[in-house]
DNA sequence: CATGGACCCTATAGCAACTATAGGGTCAAG
DNA sequence: CTTGACCCTATAGTTGCTATAGGGTCCATG
């Protein structure tokens, strides 16, 4: 099966992601810089949508820019070994974890916070003084 | 007591902040313009440190800086009601049990996509198979 | 053939919330 | 009187996009 000749507008549709943010990614050389039609579009093929929605998926779980480059250039060199790969996910998952622990901490205090309104004026409102330190 | 004459940098250390977050914080407004001595430095007391601290622990509560503003100006004008801060806290506490949700949900993923590593070369490490979408 | 609308192009500026850097001035101790 | 810790201003950089201005291309319909 050939692959498919895409329109950035119809790349980025399909990878859910905006045609800016294709542009971006070209720019700060995630994405190849593409052929262009003689109308000067960029025309992309089915290697490009694969690298883009790998790219959105990683973003999705929340790695860096730089984490993914990292994945991409791994991934091109199949001689290198995984663990660099490896460690970037576990160190992110204990990232993750951490922040998990942090967010159920403030959602007690914001819930506590929140009992000590009782409606009415700011000065009878135990809301900003919860806040204070 | 009186109140106790700081520098910036005193201030900063007792607030737990940076320096150059104290001017940022000033240049946008949150805390007031201060005093100066005869060497141009900024001069602090008491009540900016409340203030600087307040700004801190909200931040670190995750509100915006606009919220915070938003609690400050409630919290100086004592007569309006405190519905505001109230429904604030409320939406704010709503997005950090979706937020958590959403961490909890990766973190699975990370899980199952960190167990598909054996080791090895690249070429035959699941990890980035399975960041594949 | 013209025209409208959907799409594409580049370049630049903006967002949050800081952080870093350059290039200087002030102040107290030794 | 010099050293080093601190302070000053102003500007640019960070991350990961998003928005805007000011244009060009493509294609179907009138």
């Amino acid at each position: 099966m050939k692959a498919a000749d895409l329109t950035i507008g119809n790349l980025a549709r399909a990878a859910e992601t905006k045609v800016v943010t294709v542009r971006y990614y070209e720019k700060i050389g995630l994405l190849p810089i593409p052929a262009r039609t003689a109308g000067n579009y960029r025309r992309y093929c089915t290697e490009d949508l694969r690298r883009l929605r790998f790219i959105r998926r990683c973003r999705e779980l929340g790695f860096t820019i730089d984490q993914v480059r990292t994945f991409l250039n791994l991934s091109s060199e199949g001689e290198r070994d995984c663990d660099e790969v490896d460690r970037t996910v576990r160190a992110h998952l204990a990232a993750i974890e951490a922040k998990i622990c942090d967010l159920d901490r403030l959602a007690d205090e914001l819930r506590r916070i929140g009992k000590s309104c009782k409606g009415g004026r700011v000065a009878d409102c135990r809301v900003i003084e919860a806040l204070s330190p």
